[in-house]
DNA sequence: TTGTAAGCGTTATCAG
DNA sequence: CTGATAACGCTTACAA
């Protein structure tokens, strides 16, 4: 009663392995008569291709590379070496991966750097980057000559990607005003805070956010963004202005970077965990603001799950197979002191 | 550049292949002397063996038991899906898995049908049940056989399992408290309702979720356990006096099974989103009360990902390989209408 | 104590 | 269009 294996298959469908191992990879070359044969005994036999077997005889190997922003903050660094680690225990899957890390903000050196890729030496590409023009057609340039390409974390949803690994930035935005709404307890007022809001997620996020107190929290008034641009200082000294002229100050969404220097200058400030704070990326350091119940919640997205997840799909689209959906799912994770992992 | 395999070992240390694969397996029968110059080469070529050729070679196949509660519930329905779908979807691995379903609260079937397994004709068993000695006899029996035992779920921390896949039961409670704590902005009253709290879980849920409430929300009363034995009308009875006699109710918490008939009962008794309402595991019931803002929240876990967890646990318990720490802990996952996956 | 050779279930390269 | 036949990297009788 054991697996029927190719060789069973062969047997009763009265061909030759080859025959077999064609119509089982869709190959041409063989008549439909012959296919249907060799279908039917298949189905018949209940046969599932060994794929530790396939593995080994296609002696295929993976080489991805990754193009991630080099900024430093604990989010990019967690993404990188949530990569790097997801790569290190998928080498024993013939997987390799390299990183090429790109400045931020520059659009043609980013282009630049994803047009250098080898489709000769490289498999597959997973970019985290803006979407720009000089991008779509690097990453247009790549699918002529056969490469799959995933988005990561960021969607480039205009550049014809073979697929998004990450989460959706509005629903993410929704999660967060559904969340910050009810531990404003439905009213007040919401004070939106922003490194800077010049990227597609965080303008996604806000475009959630707004959409949601607007339909959930009708006593809710959200402000206008605070943009920090990365001073902490003047950060504190906004914040600090903000909650003594505005008492009605019911709640805090950190949008976005600039994580760190707003929870420094709020938690001073809180009271009985009033306001309440919500912050995105379960950071080492929003981590301790959690413990420490300076934040309250963290929107966040699992970075290893992220990694392994971009892994799985290239190879899947290297191979020219399906990938299990739901797996694949990034979650939107809401994450409080109580449920930290 | 490419990866070096026996042969090249064998090569470097001027010996047979049989020779290598015997100080690989650190089988006996070899040289001191001998076995020093193939870990020599082994090192110096940075050798790491091909565990899916092994694998292949050794012909070893993976054949795991679950035993699962028979319950109709809807969670027990999708945990059983979701086990059947990972035995799908690993048998191209050379898995196999079996589900045996077992009555849920006749300790000495369970134990029976669990001392039942066959040693010869499985490779490790996955059980979910509630601890009592003779499962602890029949579990201790199956390991005495060299079988892996995963708890499933549940814990069965004094039965020497080799690993438990869920969630800790307090963590659960205790993030239940959290979120309702606020979400009744930290003052009223608390219903804590059970099919039954007869089961260790919910035992665990409602102590982490008192110890919680107490900690971080002296202003909440939590009223004492309301149980419903499964009786429908009986709830809907008892709740529509309570929420009328006792107008402080500002939240309500599900803790185990009943959620259905509990949603029924409080449904129409809520306005303007209150109470609160919070319950356990993401059902299509719960899904659906989600949605249609009967329910508030709901804390869960993924039972794609427990299913998929026990059986590469199984897999490594089986091959005496480590597990990945961060890739098999189960999240305590809070889901709410604007993050439903 | 060591070596030889035949697999494991696929895929790939040739001829026919 | 189809079929032998040789890999892939490792294990395992069986011999020496």
């Amino acid at each position: 009663v054991s697996k029927p294996t190719v060789h069973d298959i062969a047997r009763a469908a009265g061909v030759s392995l080859a025959t077999v191992d064609r119509v089982l990879n869709a190959r041409q070359g063989v008549r439909t008569a012959t296919v249907e044969r060799v279908r039917e005994a298949v189905d018949r036999l209940g046969y599932v291709r060994d794929d530790t077997a396939a593995n080994l005889a296609r002696q295929r190997s993976y080489r991805f590379a990754f193009v991630l922003p080099d900024g430093n903050s604990q989010f990019h660094q967690a993404l990188r070496a949530a990569v790097s680690e997801a790569g290190m225990s998928a080498i024993g899957d013939r997987i390799t991966v390299t990183t090429r890390l790109v400045p931020e903000g520059d659009a043609h050196v980013i282009a630049a750097e994803v047009a250098l890729l080898d489709p000769e030496r490289v498999d597959g590409v997973a970019i985290m980057a803006p979407e720009t023009p000089p991008l779509r057609d690097a990453i247009a340039h790549l699918k002529e000559r056969g490469l799959p390409v995933v988005a990561f974390v960021s969607d480039l949803p205009n550049s014809g990607c073979d697929g998004f690994v990450g989460v959706n930035g509005r629903a993410a935005g929704r999660t967060a005003a559904a969340l910050l709404g009810r531990f404003a307890a439905g009213s007040g007022e919401i004070l939106v805070v922003a490194g800077s809001l010049q990227s597609r997620d965080s303008l996604e996020r806000r475009h959630g956010f707004d959409a949601a107190m607007a339909e959930a929290f009708p006593g809710i008034t959200v402000l206008p963004t605070v943009e920090t641009y990365g001073d902490g200082d003047r950060l504190a000294d906004i914040l600090s202005a903000q909650l003594t002229r505005r008492p009605a100050i019911a709640g805090i969404y950190s949008i976005a970077t600039g994580t760190r220097a707003l929870v420094h200058a709020v938690a001073p400030l809180r009271t009985a965990g009033r306001p309440a704070v919500i912050v995105h990326e379960l950071t080492p350091f929003a981590r301790t603001a959690l413990i420490e119940r300076q934040v309250d919640a963290v929107i966040t997205q699992d970075v290893g799950h992220l990694a392994r997840s971009a892994l799985r799909i290239l190879r899947a689209r290297r191979d020219a197979r399906p990938t299990i959906a739901a797996q694949e799912r990034i979650r939107i994770e809401i994450i409080l002191r109580e449920n930290l992992p």
